[in-house]
DNA sequence: AGAGGTTACGGGCAGCGTAAGGATC
DNA sequence: GATCCTTACGCTGCCCGTAACCTCT
């Protein structure tokens, strides 16, 4: 009868899917259990809350009333048990969207350490370009993320994160004075991130800068494939110094010295949520993440 | 595992009756069922939050500042009730102070149009003096009150709410003139209200004024009682003038014209409440009852 | 001994998952 | 016909109430 905590994140969860089969995934059941805890809010309110039309639902006027209430109540919750629960017991799901660079570097220390001081917290994650996983953030189905440059919208928090030196990389074999210039790299296919990011677009201008009109580049959203193409003498790529430590120490790879012209920009990496996040676990992943960044800045 | 609304209702109970069993017979279930439901609550924080010795039930730190939280939510619970819900669905309790004066006049009323209102609200009346539901309400264990004149507490809120005249009332046979004066009064005994009450203070004071010393006061918190004391001839009365008008009319009582000076101030009442209310309820029942009070004046 | 909180235990019912049913594209 | 929400139904497991137990005054 009453209103209860379950049927509210569950209505939170179906808003947020736009679907009730999608939210019943999340919520590790099945769909006739959430569409009954949806009629049993309703039927409590004696109110409908969602319109549920075959291909979309939708908010009622009283749903979209609701939803504040039942968010404020859900981050209530949540703020209670970070603030008195034995953080063993602190539950919850962060939505955390993250760039691939980020995923080489320090997110498995982040998971760990996440899960060992909140065993109990979910962590729902996204790995996709910069600007895909900007999209997200924006459209709130994230609730933080790890991406390039600062996120420009006026409800978006930014920290800086961390950052990570690029170098020219190249396959051992490969013929090419030191320092090299732009020049003596682009007779190589130059492998780097895909085609909208920012390192892409930088590499574009200072190619086109040097005049260097038939550089082949060929884009990839993925870093490991990257590293692999360039051991597999496919070209040349700038690469995060720590993807490659490891290869270049074994010889498998080459780090090529090369003028300050065709330097880059370190990857800079901010962390991005909305400022009126409503989910009081992201401030603690955004600490343990600077934490993480940190401590892997200084190996 | 997670923290549930039920438990918050009942914690706050349980904190509020500062014991299992009263909050138990205030929640229409066992002691048992309340105590299992705080160890739930607690095993799911991980945290002990009630103290239990054998006479008293009281808060650990950590139930002290989930005592908030859960103030809130439970708040937060009952203001989306109130803009979303059914009236007839609004849940909750409302724990409300009276002066018997109160309830003779339109308190009947207030009950009625609200239990048509919120059907689904419960109501827990107190009637005592104002001295003492004053003290509940200081002690935060009411909700709200109506009762005489201002309480001077800093975080409470006071509305002028009602007044009534008061008339001096006699047995039809009594010897009396008229205009009365105060010393033909206090010949026979006076019926008045308890001793430390507003308008008892006030007569006792006009006596003194008046040299008058062997007044003989008969003090009773019944309202009903005076009446009845008066109709059966033990002395006079300052009473509501609505509360004998019927039994002047029959001729039970007599209406006793004074001097100016032998006036009482009217009874005046004001509803109060804390400023910081976290029961949204409290604004409709003020509402409601000031509706009650201004029809009551009308007629 | 009595008041009040805890533990033990059996039963009822809420809510779940499976499966079938409808509606819309 | 595919997709997605709703309805039906049997079952499980949780929570409740009764009762016995413990502890402290």
């Amino acid at each position: 009868m009453a209103v209860d905590l379950d049927q509210i994140e569950t209505f939170l969860a179906v808003v947020s899917a736009r679907s009730f089969s999608k939210a019943a995934r999340r919520l590790n059941t099945t769909q006739p259990a959430v569409s009954l805890r949806i009629q049993a809010l309703e039927t409590g309110l004696g109110k409908r809350l969602l319109e549920r039309t075959t291909r979309d639902v939708s908010l009622t006027p009283e749903g979209r009333a609701f939803l504040d209430y039942a968010e404020r109540m859900a981050a209530l919750r949540q703020e209670a048990q970070l603030a008195i629960a034995d953080p063993d017991r602190v539950t919850g799901t962060v939505r955390l969207g993250v760039s691939e660079t980020v995923v080489h570097a320090w997110l498995p220390d982040l998971i760990e350490e996440l899960s060992r001081r909140f065993p109990a917290v979910e962590l729902e994650l996204t790995v996709d370009t910069t600007a895909a996983t900007r999209d997200l953030l924006v459209g709130r189905e994230l609730d933080l993320a790890f991406l390039m440059g600062p996120v420009a919208e006026p409800e978006m928090v930014n920290h800086p994160l961390c950052s990570f030196p690029l170098v020219w990389t190249a396959p051992p074999a490969l013929d090419l004075p030191e320092p090299a210039t732009l020049k003596d790299l682009a007779r190589y296919r130059i492998i780097t991130y895909s085609r909208r990011t920012r390192p892409t677009v930088a590499l574009t201008r200072m190619l086109q800068a040097a005049g260097i009109r038939d550089a082949r580049l060929i884009a990839s959203t993925s870093l490991a494939t990257n590293i692999r193409l360039v051991e597999s003498g496919v070209g040349v790529a700038p690469l995060p110094a720590f993807t490659v430590e490891e290869a270049i120490a074994a010889g498998r790879l080459r780090r090529v010295i090369v003028v300050p012209d065709a330097e880059l920009e370190p990857l800079a990496f901010t962390v991005t949520h909305p400022a009126a996040t409503r989910n009081a676990l992201v401030g603690r992943v955004v600490a343990c993440a600077l934490e993480c960044a940190a401590v892997f800045d200084k190996k």
